[in-house]
DNA sequence: TTATCTATATCGCCC
DNA sequence: GGGCGATGTAGATAA
């Protein structure tokens, strides 16, 4: 059997589990009512209440209440998991920590309605298309498609302020520095490209302290409007790039079949 | 019983529990083997493999590999999540939607090795400290500690490119623009500080070209070289200011004591 | 609803 | 390992 169940478990049991469990690379899931305590990055607490947790072997650990995408408490992998039997109360107490930076999650839990051993097998790697890093392959193949007679010079250039996108020359041979954003462009997209121009620019640049020779595109398939006036207030430009496709693969053809 | 479980359920369970759990406001969490399909802002696939799939009454949906914090496919709260068996397998097949942006996660189940059914009561919200919130209010309380001098003007100024922490004005009566961040500066928060200082500084400015008279803080726990040159370049003032304490509770105290 | 910004962001890549 | 940038970012907040 791949999922055992424990039904309102004992705290030793709680503990034996979720301890030989997460060392022979199980997942765990609870439900329980608990308090739970952060401290770390920030510091928090969580008053009484029940809440799903789930402990992973590669010493990921969740705690979530019963609504949002986000758990209210966790610990990224690459922590270690441990589960104790409270000395005062008899209560399991699952604590979670790491170390750079150094936080701890501490569960303190009252009731446990029910516990799993999960020995999951998943070998398989998720496949996704439609990415900033396919867009990038896109324009790279069709840069006549941001602009007539563009030719891309060098791809992810590194500059003394960061990696621009696309380094290219126009129609007149005039250096375009190319940033590409596969979401609606904000203030942070713009203030990005700002500073790569300005590394060709030269801050210390020309007697009237405006970017010489070099231009600026900021490519996205839409930007708010503030966004679109900093660009011209700072001499860049904005392309509106449409939505990139992204194409179905056979495997989805096959799974939608089933229905 | 607040947790109910259905070891190795048929799929036509599967989807009447799955559908009435949540519309009664319960958590359904399964051990299952399948396949993951993905539409929307991009696409993507997941071969099959064992996963933990959790739905929430909120329309929150997550699909967890055995490792790593962030779920593999998810669908954020307000979506909805449907249950079915597929006509051609006869297996269970859980589709979760939403709209704006339009997107799709489907899974087919092939084996479910558990199924539990969590009539989570939680109505306690989580208290945090520490947050750059708090930072705010003590900067906003204790200038002097970036600055002998410095007088605090206005928090949260909205100028036209965005909102700035703090505008101040120093001993002498210069303007300060000042950006505060609780972790290690990066060149995006570099970014941000610079982009607030050209709008006093005047976008179209001086003669020399470098900008007038405002002054532009960094505030920061620490700085990696790159930004701390690109604010030099910029005539722009990291100030490095200690970590940011995070008080304990009382309530934190008293959880510690159970140990 | 839209825009902006924070986050215990997480994660991955590349030096 | 640190720096840098993408993310199906999510979520909170203000206009």
């Amino acid at each position: 059997m791949t999922a055992e169940r424990y039904p309102s478990p004992e705290a030793e049991t709680v503990a034996s589990v979720v301890g030989e469990a997460l060392h022979e690379g199980a997942i765990v899931t609870a439900e329980v009512r608990c308090e739970v305590e952060y401290d770390g990055r920030t510091s928090g607490y969580l008053g009484p209440g029940d809440r799903l947790l789930v402990a992973k072997p590669d010493g990921t650990f969740l705690v979530h209440k019963p609504t949002n995408h986000k758990p209210v408490n966790w610990m990224p992998s690459g922590g270690t998991v441990t589960a104790s039997v409270g000395e005062a109360s008899g209560d399991p107490v699952i604590v979670a920590r790491r170390t750079d930076p150094r936080e701890r999650v501490e569960v303190r839990v009252r009731e446990t309605y029910g516990l799993t051993r999960f020995d999951a097998e998943d070998g398989v790697a998720y496949e996704e298309s439609g990415t900033e890093a396919e867009m990038h392959e896109y324009i790279a193949a069709n840069p006549e498609e941001l602009e007539a007679g563009l030719r891309i010079v060098e791809h992810e250039r590194e500059t003394k302020y960061g990696f621009l996108d696309f380094y290219a020359k126009d129609a007149e041979g005039t250096p375009v520095v190319v940033e590409v954003k596969r979401v609606q462009a904000t203030l942070t997209h713009f203030d990005q490209l700002k500073r790569y121009v300005n590394v060709f620019a030269g801050d210390e640049d020309g007697v009237d302290g405006t970017a010489r020779s070099v231009r600026g595109l900021l490519v996205a398939p839409s930007a708010s409007e503030r966004v679109k006036r900093a660009c011209r207030d700072a001499g860049l430009e904005f392309v509106a790039f449409p939505d990139f496709e992204t194409e179905a693969e056979g495997a989805n053809a096959s799974l939608a079949d089933f229905e």
